[in-house]
DNA sequence: GTGAAAGCGCTAACAA
DNA sequence: TTGTTAGCGCTTTCAC
């Protein structure tokens, strides 16, 4: 293994003098910096990383708690991690993934000085986690945006402004009857954050512009175009839809495009997904990679000090389909 | 911040006293024992990562490539994740997610001394990554088969055991004609691993069986459909189907499911999703958190200096889909 | 502009 | 059965 000691007898200097040419905290002559850098180069030097952290008290490692198992939108997800991860590594962080999904998980890494920082993803209303974590020591910012979570950093997709633009939109498409189906019943039941506030904002849009909306859960797969007869069924004048799942979006696109109905479908999904899905009006994009990388800037400015917003939230964008 | 001196000093012992107890390396007597513990909990004591691994040369951490931006199989990577996690918690590791893709990323985690392993998923042929893992000196396990990895731990799902055992069930079935529709052709022309290996399984068993079987690429979403379409037309008498490709599954089995052909449909696929896709005839599940478990286990194998097989394939099973 | 040396909190000899 | 202490490799005072 290759030391700093390594590094400064190849150099001809001190450890103290390679460690300023790293961190560049104090004036070094140019002479002095080549040989150091030069001779980092040629023994492949990478510092130790647990004896600086140890030395430093910190880890340039973000904690991340992520919904592995998730239920329904293991592509947002996926997408969300990779943009943490892309972001954080510009910011020259690592991440560990956290391998409970528990509060003493988040108070472990705290306390074991594994983390600088914690990033939590799928927090619900009235998670005990939320207490947890406005007791520790490191900052940390949430992925969603649950009740209670006042003293702390949210960043989340705007899905009320969302809900509103796409009412909005097939309002002006014509249509005087929607609706939106979302996630499955179980989902919708918990209440979940973004699922309430996306009802709530294609709700207000509708009474808004004077149209009538309705809300329906929806299955995951192929049960889904199941439902959706069903309430085309039951709301004759039923002509526009806004859709909100991942697993079953294929299904009722593809259902409808052979259906006798003569409707638009809108789809609230990310961009790639919508793109090869058949049959869409318009799509909302949910910028999946760019809410983890805010949270990570986020994260960023929390350590650095710097004051900002509680809240971020990543303002929705309608994109014609196929385009 | 709890130290082991606060914890030594609360129970009136030494600290390495206090080491010992938590590590067991020592025999220490009840009392004492219970006095430490008893410390450790008052104080919620948890010892400095960095500081522990600094002294004894070892982190407990394993570090991950893992494909976030993947292309295909979103579901698979993140079961395989999971299980990877999942286990390697019950290990006692963390999971580090290394943030740059290439070799540089993996020698660097070693050099730093980040990681006591590395788990490298989607390597490919001719990776240049296998040549750099082959020369660190911390130990590696890929998820996957690619050629020239030949001394390095792989651990994956038997695809040629998968396409064998689809080939010969949709024998028995009766049909005399089968197709197999796999990956999108981008990622069938790099010749994959896992993708040419199912290929072989497959056509070598319908030789076997004395049956005809073609391979098709399959692009996904809503598309698949088409290319299904001319296959059906151009191959008459085609009467089972086996698919590998979790983007056109959906569209597949609903298609198949309105059209006139009689024909019985394989799904390769993770359980959950087979599942939730009507038409089965039968599915070979992808084991996937059981490859990410197994790979975890193969690293600890490593790590504790066990004796194993460099290949470790996990077995398909046949499922009634549905069921 | 550079060096020497005191820790950071822990593990694991070495001693008793 | 327990305590004392020398490092682990680094950062950062303090000294020049």
């Amino acid at each position: 293994m290759v030391t700093i000691a390594d590094v400064a007898r190849a150099a001809g200097v001190s450890i103290s003098t390679v460690s300023y040419v790293m961190s560049g905290k104090r004036t070094i002559s140019q002479e002095t910096r080549d040989r150091v850098a030069q001779a980092i180069a040629d023994l492949e030097y990478s510092p130790h990383a647990s004896a600086r952290s140890l030395a430093s008290r910190s880890t340039n490692v973000i904690g991340l708690q992520a919904p592995l198992r998730a239920g329904v939108d293991v592509h947002v997800v996926m997408q969300i991690v990779g943009g943490i991860v892309t972001e954080a590594r510009s910011l020259q962080y690592d991440i560990l993934l956290l391998s409970s999904d528990d509060a003493a998980g988040l108070s472990h890494a705290a306390r074991a000085s594994m983390v600088d920082a914690l990033l939590v993803m799928d927090v619900e209303s009235d998670d005990p986690r939320i207490k947890t974590l406005e007791g520790l020591d490191v900052p940390s910012v949430l992925i969603g945006l649950p009740a209670g979570a006042d003293g702390l950093v949210c960043v989340d997709f705007d899905f009320e402004a969302a809900g509103r633009l796409a009412a909005q939109r097939l309002a002006a498409l014509g249509h005087r009857r929607i609706a939106l189906f979302g996630a499955p019943a179980e989902v919708l039941e918990r209440h979940t954050s973004y699922a309430d506030r996306l009802v709530r904002g294609f709700l207000s849009a509708c009474d808004e512009v004077g149209i009538v909306g309705s809300v329906h859960a929806c299955p995951t797969g192929a049960d889904s175009t199941r439902v959706v007869d069903a309430v085309l069924a039951a709301e004759p004048g039923l002509s526009g839809i806004l859709i909100h799942n991942e697993g079953a979006l294929g299904h009722v696109a593809a259902h409808l495009a052979t259906s006798p109905h003569e409707l638009d479908l809108i789809a609230l999904c990310p961009a790639e997904m919508a793109q090869t899905t058949a049959g869409l009006a318009d799509s909302i994009a949910i910028p999946a990679e760019g809410i983890g990388a805010a949270a990570a800037d986020a994260l960023r400015a929390l350590l650095a000090g710097e004051q900002r917003d509680k809240v971020v939230l990543l303002p929705p964008v309608l994109a014609s389909a196929g385009a």
